[in-house]
RNA sequence: GUCCCCUUCGUCUAGUGGUUAGGACGCCAGAUUUUCAUUCUGGAAACAGGGGUUCGACUCCCCUAGGGGAUGCCA
């Protein structure tokens, strides 16, 4: 049979970290064995459910990378069919109506807690007379579950996992307004969409049992089921919106590759012996369902970090500067020139070996599009003081007598400068270096001079040097 | 309260009865070097605790502790 996945988000909110590693777990399952991954957006609670929601997750879905087949289906739009099935149920004898009201389920748990039960609705209206019903009270529809024997869940990362059929109560299965609720609508929609994998949040443990139930009663298989473990914030503490966990899209704008996001998060829950760089041609061959961990983990930057200044210094020049060219703009609060960008890409082999992400790398760009007299921070003021200025005139003059302007010549013209000076090259290539670029940290030297081309270079160098060409 | 799950360096993890308990990030030291990074070398750093089972437990079982999740007419 064919592997078919799915994500179902639902669009409360943004798409958080943990989502995008549960949707990165499904979709490498389904490329792994070729099949099909889909994407369910559950948006039956219409209180909550925004449209900007949805667009932040699709969005965040593609930033990942992680494209699905065909179009999203849309919770919602399915409801005459899951209030179809809950009339089966019905029929069937496997559900009723339940007329009790809010406050009598309130006094249900209160009780239940002080005796020491399972918490939940006390069954009341399961096989009550109809005569009992009361005058103007819309009822919900509730499952009849089995109260005797327990449900196992066979689970590829829990392995099994048994609940006692008494520690679950008959959930609803359409509200007061009939409208149909999550754990019906996901056993149905999942069922007609021909889900066989189910990989989400251990958080829906607990459901997988009632849900396992609602199979049974329907007389449906049930899918391949795989709970992975939550992430958690740096401090131990659940990842959820309260607790500053962010959507994806702010990974983004922090500067994060989705190639290294991939491989972060694919790593954080799931392994491969000692394998820590993972490409996602890679992910996909090896990819699995033993090898995921059972235990929740912490989500830790500077790993992240250390990912993505990999996959920025592995990436494609072009592709690296494209990705610089809006972070600029924003920067400098100017439009980004082609001819600048090209610049831009020419230097990004120094660049890119220092920058740990586009934002960094965006920075440090930023002198190779800067204008002439340069602004300079602090610590190149300093370095750039009156024999700084001489020595830097007199490399000017020298350069200015070169036919060409490739980085070897430049390098054997600025060494043969300190051997007549008598000082070391960083003694020279300091002070060089505030002066081409304002700071005093920057790509090798010599690149820089290169890229810079000779005028803008030499014009750099004059102006730190205060000097005017000598012939 | 009830039920379920988890527990190897600070963090992510490998390990499937016999290992000097391995790797990665981070940290520290050193090498390379025109700055910063990169790169390379080395170092400190862990089996939550207690009982069993066994010739032998990080690996199997039980208990305790700690952490997490569920307990909605949310998903």
């Amino acid at each position: 049979m064919t592997v078919v996945t799915r994500f179902a988000p639902s669009p409360t909110g943004f798409l958080h970290i943990g989502g995008a590693r549960t949707a990165l777990f499904n979709w490498l399952y389904a490329r792994h064995n070729g099949g099909k991954f889909l994407l369910r957006i559950e948006d039956t609670d219409r209180e909550r459910s925004t449209d900007e929601a949805i667009q932040a997750i699709l969005d965040g879905m593609k930033w990942m990378g992680l494209d699905w087949d065909g179009d999203p289906v849309y919770q919602f739009s399915r409801r005459d069919r899951h209030v179809e099935v809950a009339n089966q149920l019905l029929a069937d004898g496997n559900a009723y109506y339940c007329y009790a009201s809010k406050e009598e389920l309130a006094e249900m748990r209160e009780k239940a807690r002080e005796e020491g039960r399972p918490p939940g609705y006390d069954g009341r209206w399961r096989d009550r007379d109809p005569s009992e019903v009361p005058e103007g009270v819309s009822p919900v529809v509730r499952f009849k579950s089995p109260n005797e024997g327990s449900t196992v869940i066979q689970d590829a990362v829990q392995g099994n996992v048994t609940i006692a059929n008494a520690q679950l109560d008959d959930l609803i299965l359409l509200r007061a307004d009939g409208t149909p609720t999550y754990m019906l609508s996901v056993i149905v929609d999942d069922h007609d969409m021909g889900v066989t994998d189910i990989i989400r949040g251990d958080d829906h443990l607990t459901n997988a049992a009632r849900q396992l139930q609602l199979y049974h009663a329907l007389g449906w298989d049930a899918p391949r089921m795989a709970h992975i473990p939550l992430i958690h914030g740096p401090d131990g503490a659940k990842l959820s919106k309260r607790h500053g966990a962010l959507g994806i899209e702010a990974y983004r704008d922090m500067g994060y590759l989705p190639e290294a996001m991939r491989n972060y998060l694919l790593r954080l829950g799931w392994s491969h012996g000692n394998d820590e760089i993972i490409s996602t041609e890679q992910a996909i061959e090896w990819f699995n369902l033993e090898n995921i961990g059972k235990s929740a983990a912490r989500f830790d930057f500077d790993k992240l970090e250390n990912l993505n200044g990999h996959y920025i210094r592995e990436g494609d020049n072009a592709y690296l500067a494209s990705l610089v060219r809006p972070v600029l703009a924003q920067k400098t609060g100017e439009n980004v020139t082609d001819e600048q960008i090209s610049l831009i890409e020419k230097a990004m082999n120094g660049l890119k070996e220092r920058a740990k992400s586009v934002i960094s790398l965006a920075e440090s760009s930023l002198f190779l599009i800067a204008k002439r007299p340069l602004a300079l921070d602090s610590k190149a003021e300093k370095l750039l003081d009156a024999d700084a200025a001489a020595i830097l005139s007199r490399v000017a003059d020298a350069l200015e007598g070169l036919s060409g302007w490739e980085k070897e010549m430049l390098e054997a013209t600025v060494r043969e400068c300190a051997e007549s000076e008598g000082l070391k090259l960083g003694k020279i290539a300091q002070p060089l270096r505030a002066a081409l670029t304002g700071t005093t940290v920057s790509p090798g030297i010599f690149d820089v001079l290169e890229v810079l081309g000779r005028d803008e270079a030499i014009g750099r160098i004059r102006d730190a040097a205060k000097s005017e060409p000598t012939t």
